[in-house]
DNA sequence: TCACGTTGCTAAACTGATTTAGCAGAGCAT
DNA sequence: ATGCTCTGCTAAATCAGTTTAGCAACGTGA
């Protein structure tokens, strides 16, 4: 790979110059007293070598390789990860750093040997992602340089980039009131280790803090909850078929991903039910699935790309301790509407 | 990052030896007549320091990174992506490489870009993916060194990875078949531009010429065939609709891929059609979605984690020529069994 | 006229590894 | 004693850049 390719000596002869010339040229050093024709020849003679610097060369020196490295859990794999990738890539390309890639897969073998991988190759930072956003133990290795954690938090209060899930959770609350429902919102998706375990999830309790907030706010309370024993569809659907044999149907549900929301659909299409005239439905995350049922499922979106971006920004561009909250924005679809009776 | 990291120098120097002799002994070198109490030494040395190489003075003198290049048009950031990312990973991670990822996101300027940042970087290699099969122009900038390309072909004749679309058909309708389908199986999702552009699919035609073959041997054809303008739930379910407004329902449906399926499940459920009580659906792809649905899409599942790790392997252990074609194992779920009548 | 500052540039050191070429000493045969 | 090979090791070059230190020529003011 990359045989031929022109060095700065190279350059430095055709233009008649020193290295030292031609690397100040090229650096666009200020304060070297390089005549203005010397600009010209160097950049001249680098343009018509079509050359390039040699990375590793200058990082050798530099200690700076524009290079950063994004491990994940398995966030990398899954269909979530795509937009936490995208923004971070982006946001690389803007400042001209590239991104190394590697998975744990939850394994700490694997973790140390990435992360050795990675500091071996001198990057300049870290993004260490997870799936789920969740807290989690870092490793050592990797703080002695600049990390950012992203969907996650840690106990040494490193900078950190999480979705505003509680906000999302008033959000979501607040559409269904604006339409009229009050006092049979039902939620869908109560799961205590979610709930509990901050190393498992942060999500489940944020959002239902921000439900049950702003419920409150408005003087009423959930009028049901059913619990799922995790968030896929096949609980959604079992949850929503429980919810509907009790007396006192809701109105709406509030679904705490769009995974058991999809579940709901089936349980209420299957029950004859129709969205949003029955009954209304939101949820969490716009997965692609929420644009692909009917009619399209509202849901607070998981800013992914925005995430992504973030990270790097903070990592190359500003330190800052706090947690950096990102913004759910709802994606206001047709499976709200104004209770039926 | 990556302050204060032990250098051979320092490992030479505790183990009472030149630097030359710390790297030959590091590297298992063969031939050099260092006694065992030097390599003792070195290795002892290295171990309390910690010592670790560094990859960009290394590969300066080797030119070999121990790096690829992952390059795709969208790849990376879409569902079906992760799959291929995590194979080349696996791949890569045992044979102690690591990626480096970029997207061109279907821009000339960007692809440019992308590639110059990873050849500047020194790359071994650069696996070039494609989102959808298809057929594509390979920027020149990468031909200079080895080049495999995923889920693509191109004019000239590179390595490549592909899925075995014309075989997942024969296995598709072979399903169907072997249930006691014959004279009612519809095809829904034909696609002129799919079918006849290889820069816009491969995929279309080889999953038709696969399905026709089969069908045919078997003595009979499609009863049906509904266009789509694309392969997404919507389409998938006004061609069904469509289908099922004809005169002669299908005992089963072929559906181009997943997201087709699931449009057809919607319009089965409000036509009051079950499956596959009433009409059996086998699909390709093998989606999150299939397993979602109720009941379970059978679906000839793209191998993305295989072809991933195909890739890293043709790359760096073996050129071969020819396309390696991966096989699509069908995922046996419940919505194919034996027409009704 | 000479010290001094400015201008325009370069030689050489340095980064951390690999690799080539070769040296010193021991053992052995002549 | 001399020449030879073998053993065990090292000095120095090299990769492609950046950076430090400083040189030569020229103008200027005293």
């Amino acid at each position: 790979m990359a045989r031929n390719r022109a060095t700065l000596a190279d350059v430095a002869r055709r233009a008649g110059l020193s290295k030292t010339a031609a690397s100040m040229v090229l650096n666009g050093r200020e304060g070297t007293r390089l005549s203005t024709e010397a600009h010209q020849r160097v950049f001249a003679a680098a343009e018509e070598l079509g050359y390039r610097p040699n990375v590793a060369a200058r990082s050798l020196r530099t200690r700076k390789t524009a290079t950063i490295a994004f491990v994940s859990d398995i966030v990398a794999t899954t269909r979530f990860a795509g937009g936490l990738i995208r923004g971070a890539l982006d946001a690389a390309r803007e400042r001209d750093h590239v991104l190394l890639i590697a998975e744990t897969q939850g394994d700490a073998a694997f973790e140390q040997y990435a992360i050795e991988a990675m500091l071996d190759r001198q990057v300049d930072g870290v993004i260490y992602a997870a799936m789920a956003t969740r807290r989690l133990a870092v490793p050592p290795a990797i703080l002695n340089g600049p990390v950012v954690l992203l969907n996650a938090t840690s106990p040494e209060n490193l900078p950190c980039v999480l979705p505003d899930d509680e906000r999302a959770g008033r959000t979501v609350a607040t559409a269904l009131l604006e339409k009229g429902h009050r006092d049979r919102i039902a939620l869908l998706g109560r799961n205590r280790l979610k709930e509990r375990e901050p190393g498992v999830s942060l999500a489940a309790q944020a959002r239902l803090q921000g439900i049950r907030d702003t419920l409150s706010a408005a003087g009423t309370t959930l009028l049901a909850e059913a619990f799922c024993s995790d968030w896929l569809p096949e609980h959604g659907y079992a949850a929503m078929r429980s919810l509907l044999g009790r007396s006192g149907r809701p109105s709406a549900v509030i679904c705490m991903n769009d995974r058991l929301a999809f579940g709901a659909y089936q349980a209420l299409g299957e029950a004859g039910l129709a969205v949003p005239t029955d009954i209304s439905v939101v949820s969490f995350d716009d997965d692609p699935i929420a644009t692909w049922l009917r009619p399209g499922l509202a849901t607070a979106a998981l800013p992914h790309e925005q995430m992504g971006r973030r990270a790097v920004e903070i990592l190359l561009d500003g330190r800052t301790t706090e947690p950096t909250l990102v913004p759910m924005p709802l994606r206001r679809r047709r499976s709200i509407a104004a209770p039926a009776s």
